[in-house]
DNA sequence: TATGAATGAGATTTCATTCAT
DNA sequence: AATGAATGAAATCTCATTCAT
């Protein structure tokens, strides 16, 4: 691996344990196994480096998004998809995960921080869900609701299910399979209770 | 107004706009007009100051929820009170509610700091939410589903709903009415799909 | 006890423990049970303090130590009885004592406090025991030696032993007690070497 | 000379004159001529920078010790050696030296600091006056006496000595002379004592 | 590309001291 | 005599960033 990504996955890391503010350069530096003035070299500075590793994060799970969601049969399965290839992306990058919590337009660690390029990646996000709920609405499989909110919405749910599981203090057992339930339970034309 | 107060109000607000990193001692005494050394004087460390900042908010919150919810007529309207209570809240206090944010178990603002105090008025929260639905169950006003992970689900919502509105620069009309839908909708026992 | 005295004595106990820079008039206002404006009230300021600390103790000590000698034989016994005096009384206020050992000009507490007051005390001291070599010389218990010089070494050899039982690590039994036996072989005229 | 060795110098000689509190890592740097940052850079903390300031002087002060006790004739001999090469040392260093009196178990600067590494190097100077004891016994030159307390008493006499010249106020022409004289009378078989 | 010495602004915290009551 | 709120200078320490090599 070049020391340019093992800066990189040294700061995804750190970032995710430490928060933005609790990690310095120098731990970037340390962590990596390279000199601390690679580190400027490479990422200029310590915001850019945090949001190059936020981006990079991003941009491999979009990809998994939509792989996951390509083929379904109509738009609840879709959603349903997206939301549950979401929550298995965070399980499967526990490590780092946390890192694009704290840059995403959610978080509040810093918020002086720049997060324009880094929001527009997660408008992305909310797009699809707005698409799949469009789709779902459309071949009656969604009920009818306002889109544009409700996606913020579904969206608010896996930012909630996330943070309680990454951040609280709380052991639920069995949350994120709740969370994909109480999302479909509210925005699904629910097969029992189709007449 | 006393000094004290003048301080705690100040750094309210503070760490409702910067974040805890953002916030110096030097800028919380500035704008409540003090000197510095008597902000150690009356709460010892910033992480005492932002702590009790933080608990003071709460607890002013969690009186207000207790009697918005007091009298309802069953499980379902219950939680719709808390819930309508809850966000209004966030916006009767918009100076300084962040601050909640920031110190509650779900922030990623500093995660070193202590929070076990903290912690547990916000399972009361979680109870409180708890406590709805089994009386909601009870009383056929809101579907059977498992109250522990449900429970989380409907605070996930909340603070997914609040993030969104005061954190990310996305401006939404009707978010937080269309919060409240999304959760009754997935628990509550809808008077159009009764038979 | 009135609360000047109170003061006083939290300070002597303090002083000794922790040092001159390492005790606060917090500390002193506290142990004393009085609030820290009234330690000011009594004593102006830190340094005063201490040194009144000190000078009290070394005054107290002063009469004990020509009590103690005032009725031997010859300056061979004078000098042994006022080094054992010495050393009786630091372990008879070791809670306090140590507060003299940092206010005498032999210290290494703080070389910027102004001594002067409390160096003439501890002169008194050198003063007794050169008078009591001179005796001794006079009356052929001591042998022929600088009485000044030898003075001073005499009053260093009670400093170290003071030193080692007070502030260094090492625990050693009897150390006091060969002391007296390593001044008195130094420079008195021992019965055995006596023809 | 690197800039670290200014550092490590300068803090020797500020610590010898103004003490541990006395003397401000601000201070260090200015007279080392070098930015703040640095001083933490290379010795991270105050009392870690005095602590390898003191054993730095120390260790060079053994290595003295040891060559000039070297080939001594006997126990006497090598004791009236070591003791010499002490004070000589003392008067050699005597900008520095101080630095080595404050940071010595037997300070009274700072009760707080974790002088145990240090204390192990005045262990192996206690430990070679007890071997030059032990050594005289046996070849004759020194007295019978208790070594193990008899070595502390040695070394507080050092101790004592050192202290009046360095830190009293008090100017005593032919002390280090005297200390030597004092010392020998104490525990040497005096020629003139013999038969 | 790679190092790590070097900088210096700025943050937290401490604490002697003052002063109104 | 007694309190403790209030001040503000100064100390320690951190850390992003620069730069010579």
């Amino acid at each position: 691996m070049s020391k340019k990504d093992k800066i990189l996955i040294a700061a995804q890391e750190l970032f995710a344990r430490y928060g933005y503010a609790g990690t310095t350069m120098k731990m970037v530096a340390e962590q990596a196994g390279v000199a601390s003035g690679l580190v400027f070299h490479y990422f200029d500075n310590k915001e850019n480096l945090f949001m190059v590793a936020g981006s990079e994060l991003i941009d491999s799970m979009i990809i998994i998004l939509h792989s996951k969601t390509i083929d379904c049969d109509n738009g609840c399965e879709a959603l349903r998809g997206f939301v549950k290839a979401y929550l298995d992306f965070t399980i499967e990058n526990k490590k780092t995960f946390p890192t694009i919590i704290r840059c995403s337009p959610f978080s509040d660690d810093n918020p002086d921080l720049d997060r324009k390029r880094i929001g527009a990646k997660f408008k992305e996000l909310i797009d699809m869900i707005e698409e799949f709920l469009q789709r779902g609405i459309k071949d009656g499989s969604i009920i009818s609701l306002p889109v544009s909110q409700t996606a913020y919405m579904v969206y608010a749910n896996i930012i909630g299910a996330v943070r309680t599981r990454f951040l609280a203090p709380y052991e639920i057992p069995g949350l994120f399979d709740e969370a994909i339930e109480f999302i479909m339970r509210s925005v699904c034309v629910a097969p029992a209770r189709k007449i």
